[in-house]
DNA sequence: TCAGTGAAACTACACATGTAGTCACAAACG
DNA sequence: CGTTTGTGACTACATGTGTAGTTTCACTGA
């Protein structure tokens, strides 16, 4: 079971994600200007996922460079996983079926899943 | 925009939506058994819930019956469309993608999909 | 060498959440 | 009528989360 990411921290998440590794400063200059936050939260931030070891860090110097441990895609996976488990009874289908039926799907989408299904099954 | 409904509490909010007025002590029951909750940690969650006003109180002589307000059909619709957004950037193409990557697709799965996709198209 | 500066570490604090215990009060029962 | 009992109301308390401020310390430039 992967450690539990909060909101705020998903969102630091995401930008070490896309690149890696990066000091505190650099991952707080997108986020104070995305989220309006302080360096200080994003400090915080980055020392909290340190702790749970969700993130790693390399001495550079005096400071800190940050990379993820956990990969987006586990990551995704786990959270899909339990979302699907706790609100469709661990189906995909009804979860498609609501989002169908709440118009959340476009004619575009469905094309896409078909085509997405159709691969798939090769 | 619904209000946040914590882990614990949806649990309780499922009982209700399957059979709803109930008294605080009906859902406990349930409850008390799946969860092995305490009878007070469900009257806590109950009044957490009626103080968001994700569900109504009517008074039945000294007690109280609870039902839903929020249904849970337009909480489904919620938390999904939030969780698409937030993880796959409002796509839901990407979502089955990453499902069936992950494995979590089984080949039932996607024929029942597609089955139901070939539904929505009509 | 000494002051400034930038980085991490430590501290803070309110609100949410999980998980109850205790209190007060009205109804029911003897 | 007085006592038990079931209920909601209020209180509690540790941990998580959002959002920082303050301290300390090592390097760097004058």
């Amino acid at each position: 079971m992967t450690e539990r990411i909060s909101d705020a921290e998903h969102a630091v998440m995401e930008i070490l994600w896309k690149r890696a590794p990066m000091t505190a400063t650099e991952v707080a200059d997108q986020l104070v200007h995305q989220k309006n936050w302080s360096l200080q939260t994003v400090k915080t931030l980055l020392s909290r996922l340190a702790a749970k070891a969700v993130i790693g860090t390399e001495r550079d110097g005096r400071r800190f460079l940050y990379s993820p441990v956990v990969e987006r895609d586990a990551y995704l996976t786990g959270v899909s996983r339990n979302f699907v488990d706790r609100l469709f009874g661990g189906k995909v289908t009804p979860l498609v079926a609501h989002l169908a039926e709440a118009d959340e799907l476009s004619a575009d989408d469905i094309r896409e899943i078909e085509e997405l299904l159709r691969e798939l099954k090769k």
